[in-house]
DNA sequence: TAAAAAATGAGACAAGCGTTCCATCTGCAG
DNA sequence: CTGCAGATGGAACGCTTGTCTCATTTTTTA
């Protein structure tokens, strides 16, 4: 009876900052060993997470009994249970993106209010970010601002969702003072437009599934007069890529069926910067 | 000398990226029950980081020993060694977000060389939609979203650099089946076009500093025949928030002198899927 | 189809694990 | 200084772990 008593009185943290709030509330009535491995604990959740209770009592200079006084102290039944706290943490924290998308997609769809949509924007555009910053290829980069540095125009050329970013490349190579061609006409001369383009020129293209016919179908067009292309899209199956000599694959998630654009008008706003700059720096070579 | 050109031969993944890699390459080349260990290590990552040989075996369906052979088979000398790669995983992972984002920055501050542009640029719009979703007034939110929910029409208004939002934001309504005008005349008819919105209707207008002044002559214009205004600028100051009915301060990081827009993305898109939402409802209950 | 080779399953085993227990030490009240 | 309670160190224990071995099954080759 009174040894329920006692478990019912020690609530066990459950989640990691839960557990670090009761360390550092307690932390200057706890014996000096004990404070040790807390502190420790704190400054290395890793290495708790992952070792075993001999490393890290080594690691922390005490001995492993005094780890799980440690953890009983806080409520655990032994080192074990308190381990899964702090494994748990990184568990989450790795799959905190994903995991909060997905959950405010569902909150969405339920209705739940309009300051949902806009999380959910925003937890998209997150993703994207965090996923180019990871897969970018960066010889492909590389590639792509060689091709583009040593274009005399730019022709840049997107339809429908993608154009937005184009029109973002255009009014910036124009602020760098890089020759540039937005394709686009209202008066239904693309065609003709494309047809000025030459070898010593590039085009950046951009497309996602569902492919614009009329982006794939300029791409083929201009790729035959052996204009060089850099395109960037959503998969090494796109139409697009078989057209490009450097392209991009770009995963941008979504939400409530609208894609985010953030990676890729990173990915466009770097490129359009890094040729500017490549071009600035070979220009000085030449005439020095 | 036989053993020492054997190890040789096999290259080790040490990180998980390469890994992975060398796993979807052989995918097809390894025996039934390694290729099911190697589907279950790719899906589950966190089970294989923190898992006992027995459990992770028991949930892939195979024996202990297959497990062994599959990291043999990989190069690695056993189990546990293989599990390092996956550990090692989660811990780079975990560096939160901040730890990553100025990690980022620091690369691209001091490192020279394209990827740092790269990084730079990704940095900005990821402190960007932080701000952004720290600092979102849910009142004004809401607000927008009543006035462009009740317009006729939605006139969208902007130019140069803010111009791609607006071009996003007309596409998005499109779809949305929402009546739109972008607010652009390669003819020089916007005055015209303007002339035609009335106080039924509503404007989504976006500029930030330096303000094009076109568009805040327009707004003007627009605003005094009746129209109210939702603007999207940088500061109390902007001479939009005053002929504004509802106005949003978005503070966009920048980077090599270009401002991202991926704050701006993400609320246009909030603003332009919560109207569609809106409306739908509002449509339910006026016809049953 | 028969033989050889590769893959697999299942049990054995030593090493290392978390935990417990008890002797010793430390700090403090009387 | 003595007595005592809490804190600590270190050895011992039982159990689970990863790995190895070997018999059996499956696949490949001739």
């Amino acid at each position: 009876m009174s040894l329920g008593g006692a478990t019912m009185d020690e609530r066990v943290p459950r989640d990691f900052e839960t557990l670090r709030a009761t360390i550092l509330e307690r932390r200057h009535s706890l014996p000096k060993r004990i404070a040790q491995i807390a502190a420790y604990a704190l400054d290395n959740p890793d290495d708790i997470a992952f070792g075993t209770a001999a490393s890290i009592a080594a690691s922390a200079g005490v001995q492993p009994s005094t780890l799980i006084r440690f953890a009983q102290q806080l409520g655990f039944d032994g080192f074990t249970s308190l381990q899964l706290v702090f494994r748990e943490r990184l568990r989450e924290r790795n799959s905190s993106y994903d995991e909060r998308l997905a959950a405010l997609r569902a909150k969405a769809e339920e209705g739940a209010g309009h300051r949902a949509i806009f999380d959910g924007f925003v937890a998209a555009a997150s993703t994207s970010l965090n996923d180019i910053s990871r897969t970018l290829n960066e010889d492909h980069f590389e590639d792509a601002i060689t091709v583009l540095a040593k274009a005399e125009t730019i022709y840049v050329l997107a339809k429908r969702r993608s154009y937005p970013v184009a029109s973002y490349i255009a009014y910036a190579l124009g602020k760098l003072k890089i020759r540039n061609q937005l394709i686009e006409s209202a008066a239904g001369l693309n065609a003709e437009m494309i047809g000025f383009a030459s070898p010593r020129d590039a085009v950046i293209a951009i497309s996602f599934s569902p492919y614009a016919p009329a982006t794939i179908e300029e791409a083929r067009v201009i790729s035959e007069q052996g204009v060089p292309i850099v395109a960037i899209t959503d998969s090494s199956f796109s139409p697009l890529a078989q057209f490009a000599r450097v392209w991009f694959e770009v995963a941008e998630a979504d939400f409530a069926g609208f894609r985010s654009l953030s990676a890729t008008m990173a990915l466009a706003m770097a490129l359009t910067v890094a040729v500017g700059e490549k071009r600035r720096d070979t220009g000085k070579k030449r005439k020095p």
